[in-house]
Parts: C-alpha cells; sequence; structure tokens
DNA sequence: GATGAATGAGTATTCATTCAT
DNA sequence: GATGAATGAATACTCATTCAT
C-alpha cells in the first residue's frame, strides 16, 4: 500500500511536470511546440508524456480543463462578496493576473471542444459561475442588465487572445483592456442597448456539435 | 515588348490567382492548409506559388498587407464624413462586415511582425488612419479622449478572435460585440478612466522587435 | 507534351525502382521493414515514396497486385498448349521458378484483402485462370476431377510460404514439394476421394469480408 | 525451505499464466500482440513477464518448444500402434485437429531459429520422431520409398500456413488439404517418383546458420 | 520476487521548399 | 516562366526493455 503511495507519489510528480512544461512551452511558443520538447522540459521521456497523455490532445485538454476548474472554484469564493460588481470585476481581474487562461488555450478549446465532453462540461460549469456573479451585478445595479454571461466570456477571450501578445511587453495593455471591458458592461453604459440577444451556451455548444464517438465514449 | 507585357499580365494573374485562393483556404480552414492546396485552388503548379512567394511567409504577409492597406484607404475616404462619431464606428462595423481582418491573419501578424518590414510599415498607416478618425471623433464629443488607436485596435482584435469561430453560427454575436466595442470607447463611458497611458505604436513595435535580417533585406 | 513524357518517365522510373527495391527487401527480411530503407534502397527521398504510394499498405497492395497479373497472363498463354496436364503442371513450376509468389506477399494479402477491391478483382482472376487450366487438365484425365482451384491455391500457397525459406539455401526441396502437389492432384490419386467438397472463391472471399470504406471507394 | 517451494510454485504458475496467454494471444492475433498485453491476460505485471522470459523471443520460443515436445511425445505413443499407415496419418490429423502448431508459431521457428539452440533440438527429436514413423509406415507399404521426414514436415508447415488463415471460417479446407498430403505422400502416388534427394535435418539447418551469441551461450 | 512507471529508439506519414524538365 | 516530381527534416505515437519502489 505504502508501495502504491509511492509510486503515485512518482508518476504524479511527473504527472505535474509534463503539465507545467506543456503550458509554459504553449504560452511561450503557441501548441506547434513538438510532445519531444515538453517531455525535454519535464525532464521525463517521451514514452512518459504518452503514458499520462495518450494523445497531444489529451494533454492539451487537461490544462484547459485545469485552468478551467480553477476558474470555476474562484467564482464560487466570489458568491459571498459583499460588494457584487466589485466581485465580478474582481474576478476577471484575477483571470488576467493569473494569466490563466492565454490565447493558445483558448485556441485549443475550439479545436479541441467537439470532441471532449469533459471540456464541454468544465466550460459549462465555468459558465454557471459566472451566470452567478453577473446576475448578482446586475441586480446590485453595477452591470447592465441585457448582457449575458457569453457576451462576457467572448468579450473576455478577446481581450486574452489580443492583449496576450503584449502580456510580458506591455503589462499596462492588459490593464487598460480590462477597464475597457468593464466600461462596455456596466450599467452607464446602458443608455445605448445592445443589439441581439445574449447568446446562451446551447448557442455556443451548437456551434461545436458533439461527434458521434466522443458522445460514445461518454454517454 | 508586347510579349513582355503579355508575360507580366500572365505573371500578374497567377498572382492575383494565388493571393484569393490562399485568403479564401486561410479564411476556411486556418493557416495550416498546406502549399500545394493553396496552388491547386489558384490553378498553377507549386513552383509558380514559390516563384511569387519565396515563402510561404511571404504569401501570408502579402495578404496581410493587402487587407491593411484596404483599411487604410478605408480610413481615408471616411475623414471627411460628417458626423465624426459615427465615421469611427462605421469604420469598425465595415472592417467587421467584410470580414477583411479575420483571426488567422491576426495571427499572422503576431508571428511574422518581426520578420516583415513591410508589414511594419503598412501596419503604422493603419494606425495613424485611425487616430484620424479617433481625433476627430474625441473633438466632436463622442468618444473618450483617454483612449489610443492602440486601444481601439487590440479590442477590435479581441472581437474578430473571439468571434471569428460564430461568425457563421452565430451572426448577431459580432454585433453584439461590436455594441460592446462602442459602449466601451463612448464618451459617457469616460467617468471612470482607463488606468495607464496610451499605448503607442512604439509600444507595439517594441514588443515585437526587428531582427537583423529582416532590417538587412529592407534597409 | 514532350516535356510530360520526360516528367513521367522519370517518375515511372522512380516507381519501379520502389516497386523493385520494396519487393527485394520484403522478399528478404518480410514486410517489416522501414520505409526509409526502401527509399534508401531505390534510390529516391522519403517523400517519393509517398507520392508514389500514399501507404505502405498501398505499396505492397502495388507489388501483389502486379505479381498476380503476371500469373493470370500466363495462364492464358496456356489455355491452348496441346497437354492440358502439363500446361497446369507447368504453370505451377513457372511460378515458384519465377519465385513470384513469396511467402511475405502470400501473408500481404491476407492482410490487405479486405481493405483493397483491386487485389480482389485480381485475385478473382487468377482464380478463374487456374479454374481454366484446371477444367481441361481434368477433361484430359490428368488432373482427379474432386478438386478445385481453391484447392490447389491453397495448397500452392502452403508450398510457396513453407519452401520459401529454403528457396536460396535448398533449392532442390521446393522441386520436390511441387512434385508431391502434383501427385496430391493427379487422377491416380483420386482412388481416395477428398472429404468435403471443393472450396469456392466465395468461401475464400467470405472469410475476408468487404469493409465499408473499400466498398465505397470502389463503387 | 517451505517458503522457498511455495515461492516456486508461484513462479511456476506466473510463468504457466505468461506461456498460456501468450499461446493464446498469440493465435488469435498474431506474434505482434504487445507484452503489455500478454502480461495483463496472465495477470501479471509487466515486469514478472520479463524475469521469466528476458526477451519476447525467448517467450516465443519457450511456446514453440512446448508444442513440439507435445508433439514429439505424440510420436512416441504411436510406434507401437498395430497400423503404421493410420499411425502416421492420424499424427497429421491430431496435430491440425490440436492446433497445435498455427501458423505465426511457424514464423517464429523461423525467425528464431538461429538464435536459440534449445529450438534447434527440440526440431531435431520431432524429427527423428516423425521419422520413426515414417520408416514403418514405408515398410507396411502405406507410404512411398523416396520420402524423407523432411518432406512432410514441410509439407505439413505449408498446410498449416496456407488453411490456418480459414481454420475458423473454412475447417473443411484443413481436412481436404490433408487428405491432399495424404495422397501426396501415399505409396500408389509412387509411380513418378520425386526429384531429388530427401532433405535431411542437416540441410535445414544449414538453412539457418548458428550465430555466435547463441553458440557462445549454449557450448 | 513482483510491480508498473519510465525509457527512447523506431515507425509511418506530412509538407515547405528545390530543381530538372 | 511554369510545372510538378523529388527531397528530407520534422512529427506524433508505439513498444520492448529497464529499474526504482
Amino acid at each position: 500500500m505504502s508501495g502504491e503511495r509511492a509510486l503515485r507519489a512518482d508518476a504524479e510528480r511527473n504527472r505535474r511536470r509534463l503539465l507545467d512544461a506543456a503550458e509554459a512551452l504553449f504560452r511561450e511558443r503557441g501548441l506547434d511546440v513538438g510532445v519531444a520538447e515538453i517531455a525535454e522540459r519535464a525532464g521525463v521521456g517521451r514514452g512518459t508524456l504518452f503514458r499520462n497523455f495518450p494523445t497531444k490532445q489529451d494533454l492539451i485538454a487537461a490544462i484547459v480543463i485545469e485552468r478551467m476548474q480553477e476558474a470555476t472554484e474562484y467564482t464560487r469564493t466570489l458568491l459571498d462578496a459583499p460588494d457584487a460588481g466589485e466581485a465580478l470585476f474582481g474576478f476577471l481581474e484575477e483571470l488576467v493576473g493569473r494569466q490563466q487562461l492565454d490565447r493558445c488555450l483558448f485556441d485549443a478549446v475550439a479545436d479541441t471542444f467537439l470532441a471532449n465532453e469533459e471540456i464541454r462540461a468544465a466550460h459549462a460549469q465555468i459558465v454557471a459561475g459566472l451566470e452567478g456573479l453577473l446576475t448578482r451585478a446586475k441586480e446590485s445595479g453595477a452591470v447592465r442588465g441585457d448582457i449575458g454571461a457569453m457576451d462576457v466570456l467572448v468579450l473576455l477571450k478577446g481581450v486574452f487572445e489580443a492583449a496576450s501578445a503584449f502580456a510580458s511587453s506591455e503589462p499596462g495593455m492588459v490593464t487598460r483592456q480590462l477597464d475597457l471591458v468593464r466600461a462596455a458592461i456596466s450599467a452607464h453604459a446602458a443608455d445605448r442597448p445592445l443589439r441581439g440577444r445574449p447568446p446562451t451556451l446551447a448557442d455556443i455548444e451548437r456551434t461545436f456539435p458533439r461527434d458521434e464517438k466522443s458522445v460514445a465514449q461518454t454517454g
């Protein structure tokens, strides 16, 4: 038993190293970095990567899911915050501050979305969490009423995508972009209503239709 | 002589076909489409593609520059518009409407920026053009004063990045995102000033330092 | 046009070289030889192999089909032979003498059969050709009546499989095995009839069911 | 001591399980099944497999040798049979009936022959046993005199190789092939003598020359 | 002794680029 | 000038074997 735990510890350490190495390299140079380099950076053999993540896509998905789950958990800690508006804006800042959701990972979501039921689930949770923050912020009058969680997420995704390239050399730019997001969704911006209706999670999921395999594996 | 001109015309036609084929394919399936397919779609041999664009990157750069120049020209036609605010917002809508600047081309800019002096030049022009529209819009009171052209460009890039995935399945989302951009930069959003100072073109260019080769080729 | 023919000639030469190199290596060391070595032996680049045969299986199939077609053609030249029995036995000797059908290629047939409609067709033709020789040999009284083409083919396959290993070191063994085949199917061996009924082509094809893809491709 | 014996029993059980699992998998899907799956099917760890059989080839060789020894023992039980001809033919039928020697194992022999002195020994024994049956069958007038044990073995190998593919879907084919073998070696087929001389065990062994390692290990 | 995690050489295939025709 | 055949470096993945626990 202790033997099993010891072994597990080693394996877990390698898994962690692989996730960290991959995330760092993806962030630095995009999703095209080779698995060989990831394994090298993690200090493990190529086969170990494969043992932990049978496919490069699985590795990417694992990272994305981790980041999403962290974001979801963070929304939970904010549900009881006294100022609902600040909770929402703080959430967005935090995401940026931690650089938890960077460009290439968002790309990955698009690529992997349809093939991975786990990502759909993690995504649905993060949407639900944001929805909670948003509802309270609307009630408190901090945020315009005609906006949905998907609106914010897409806007956020855009900011990250656009700003991530400058994150290291021009950190101030990210802050300004966040301020712009805040201005966009603030209540006092509502004098000019948004066209259309807030997109729903279903709208997004419809864009990435499930494929047979994925459904078969999961359901 | 007429023979030479005829040849030139032929060559020009091939160049045009290649640019069109490449742009269409890039838009449809991303920058990973192979040169073979591009040449085939253009109806020319692979060698011809290479003769016109010594590198795939050169082909991408050529497309990006064309799109940028069109955008720059469009800014010129709007400088005399009666309503400076509407001119600016109309410019943004137009860019989206024409889908002239889609996600993968923005990606391309990031990848190619440092290696291509022509792109830097085209980029500087588009920034200058937007600056012009922006200045007039600020003077007319439509747009907040603490915002710069780069702020808008990054925001815009974000909208494109985020929305491009949904452009076909959820066209309404793009419209809403544009409305959010408008809300963000409108004058009445200025009661909460943006942190930091507007990033300049120099800030952006510093992010992608010139490399020796590029300088050597151009200068 | 002459240019096209010249190019074709080069390409054809490479295709020939690849087929020859592959066949030689397969014969020497089995189907597990790497494509890299095949390309090297053929004196072409790895990509050229791929251009001609998009898949290793395609290369194998091409060789198998060539050998089969040669065998089929040979049956045609023997249909007018004066002595039907000698025509049949001569056919078998010839196959062996030319070493046209060796162990690994028979293996290949089994592996590739279900995925390749062309092989099925070539196989059907060779069966038909042998059937012709066999019918005449039966009528002439040289061969027992209770035997079918598939019986002979399976027997032959066995001889090749078994003897191929010794083909170079013990060529006499192949000859003896052929004599044993002759003894087995000769008319005077018929005093003890074979159990069961002659297997038909359909029996064999039922063993390797067509798969959807293959059917779809061929129509 | 009893502890040591208990361990031995455990080890023996694992060895047995591995041999059985490997044989079953080899029979089902050929020699390319991975050691991982073999270990799993045997219910032991991968390291245990390796402890028992330092090499995959060693595992294969062990199976082949077992099968060969069983066949050798079977020849011994038949030496006293009243009808020498039926004893010989019964031996062949029995081999087929038990499916003891299937295609992939014969392949293995060829691959492993030169590297394994034990296989050479087991092979020599089976040849000797068959030689015994054959001699008696010749004396009894059931079998032609110009045939040797190697002739029969090669013929048999061929039948197995050829028929094994159809063993499940067309069991009758194997029976017919056996009948053909019987016809080939029966005395009444001897009116047309075989060319050449019966190959000897030495002929076969010369085909697979000992290599240095094997000699060093054994002698 | 047993385990299964780690290893890394090896595989088929892809694709931007070159070059003979 | 145009063509498309040839190239070979690069990639994700496999699997027999080793070794820490």
